[in-house]
DNA sequence: TGTGCTTCTGTATAAATATACATAGGGATG
DNA sequence: CATCCCTATGTATATTTATACAGAAGCACA
């Protein structure tokens, strides 16, 4: 790494980290007015070197994001798309709109939740096996508890 | 919003979750795949809605991250460009690399000491200022301590 | 010193993303 | 029902970002 370079990326976070940095236009500019003239296209790749990532209010650090992200899937799954909770033994349909069993079940299988055996999904209905019926009440609370 | 969103959303997510999508166009015919046909341009606008953003690994939700850069920018300019530490009486010199100080001065400003009086930059030399020896042995303290 | 790597960067342009504008449909309300 | 407003979306295009390619500079080493 040349000491030039090393010396723009330490601006760079300076000046991410200082104010909001639209694009990447913007940041050659900024940086211009401090004797340090370079292209679009080096910004470019300064930035992926720095795993800088543009959002809402600029550039932002993605050393932080999660490999997974952390979004509840499986909280806005429900939110979205359950309409029921319907036990039976140890069993526990889900009942969704029409075409909301696929994703609701993903985000069930995402969550894996000890009890769970098994889940099958329809087209509105998400049937989830648990060994017992002990098992399921305990689920049920879970999800329950999720959605509100 | 309408249903058919909301849905659109949901499998955005999901899809996200479960693979690395590269880009708009990717999202767009992965979604094709589950009979959603939207065009690029909506896709640009669930995205936004979304707070996902593009990164190396796919799409991630920015939701998770921080205001400010949770990076320690003071930390890492010491450690890019911090070559020594010369203490004397209520003045503190840090020297640095050609051209270091700048930003050197800038990162030991936005730390906002309450020890620090005033700095200044030349090219590769920051003076740093305190009231007195007593709190320029504090400050030393925990620059060194940042350091290492 | 000459030769071959490697890194860094600019130029030109491709690729990806955002958006101005227009339209369509769905309420609410008179 | 007609009208107004608001949301959602497509089309076309502007804007932004990434990259293929080439050249320059530094470095190792015969």
């Amino acid at each position: 790494m040349s000491a030039t370079k090393t010396f723009r990326h330490g601006q760079i976070l300076r000046l991410v980290t200082a104010e909001r940095v639209g694009n990447q236009e913007e940041l050659r500019r900024r940086l211009a007015q401090q004797k340090m003239r370079v292209t679009q296209a080096t910004l470019s790749r300064d930035l992926h070197e720095l795993k800088l990532v543009k959002t809402e209010q600029g550039y932002r650090t993605a050393a932080v994001l999660p490999e997974e992200p952390a979004l509840p899937a499986l909280s806005r799954a429900l939110r979205e798309f359950l309409l029921d909770i319907r036990p039976a033994e140890n069993l526990l349909v889900l009942k969704t709109p029409p075409s909301g069993a696929q994703p609701l079940a993903s985000a069930v299988d995402g969550a894996k939740f000890p009890e769970i055996a098994g889940t099958i999904a329809g087209d509105d209905t998400v049937l989830i096996i648990t060994p017992n019926r002990k098992t399921r009440e305990s689920l049920q609370k879970k999800i329950e508890a999720q959605v509100k």
